[in-house]
RNA sequence: AAUGAACCCUAUU
């Protein structure tokens, strides 16, 4: 089962989505509750909601109560495919949260189109006095930038330079995301020529605020800046 | 051998 598990999981660290499925159905010996975990993620990532409901009732019949990883990954399989409902219920159901389960069903709500719930869930890990690392403030952010809540989005950047949260590529990119979509131009353009690392997401981040905010041509300008620094336009 | 992050999806029409 180990083997199994070990070729499962390097299909999906790969990305192998639809190779770790195929290995998992052809498995010779019952799978345990690490195969099971990776199998949730491959589930997660293709969209196989069936697949994913049958896991979950198998993970019931090896562990009556949930453990933390499984509960976090079923939740994060319901998550990514656009189950709120159940990733709700999921989150309910289990009882000693971390970190990862509340950034999970904080970018649910985000991807959701729930911002507002995904601030509100924010608040509350914070009252049950969860420390947010930068994982949970990039999903934040997303929340704040879709419902142009830029006092909020400010607050996240004043806590992460206070409490010298590192800074990298996906939490610098958000930022960007967020000032832009809130029409705060001046403070993405700070933010994206301070960002050491910039990658594609993160141009388009920045052309995208500009474009919609009316600075077309600046936009252009940024493409056309991209484009020199050897980064191909997808 | 095991769980959470950007962009797109969700802009425009």
């Amino acid at each position: 089962v180990v083997s199994w598990t070990g070729l499962i999981s390097v299909c999906v660290k790969g990305g192998l989505f639809g190779e770790a499925l195929s290995l998992f159905v052809q498995m010779d010996v019952a799978p345990n509750i690490a195969t099971l975990v990776s199998v949730l993620v491959a589930c997660g990532r293709t969209g196989e909601l069936n697949l994913g409901r049958s896991v979950h009732g198998l993970l019931h019949k090896y562990e009556g109560s949930l453990g933390l990883i499984a509960g976090n990954a079923l939740l994060d399989m319901y998550v990514k495919c656009e189950r709120i409902n159940e990733a709700k219920q999921m989150f309910k159901e289990i009882f000693v949260k971390d970190i990862v389960t509340w950034t999970s069903i904080i970018s649910g709500l985000v991807q959701c189109k729930k911002p507002k719930e995904a601030l509100e869930a924010f608040h509350d890990m914070q009252s049950y006095g969860m420390d947010p690392d930068k994982v949970v403030l990039s999903s934040v952010l997303s929340a704040c930038a879709s419902m142009g809540a830029l006092d909020s989005g400010k607050w996240i950047h004043q806590y992460i330079k206070r409490k010298n949260i590192e800074q990298d590529v996906h939490i610098g990119t958000a930022m960007v995301d967020m000032y832009a979509k809130c029409g705060c131009l001046d403070m993405a353009l700070d933010v994206f020529h301070d960002m050491p690392y910039k990658n594609i997401q993160s141009w388009n981040a920045l052309m995208c605020g500009l474009a919609i905010h009316g600075h077309g041509r600046s936009a252009l300008g940024y493409f056309n800046l991209m484009v020199r620094t050897g980064l191909k336009p997808n």
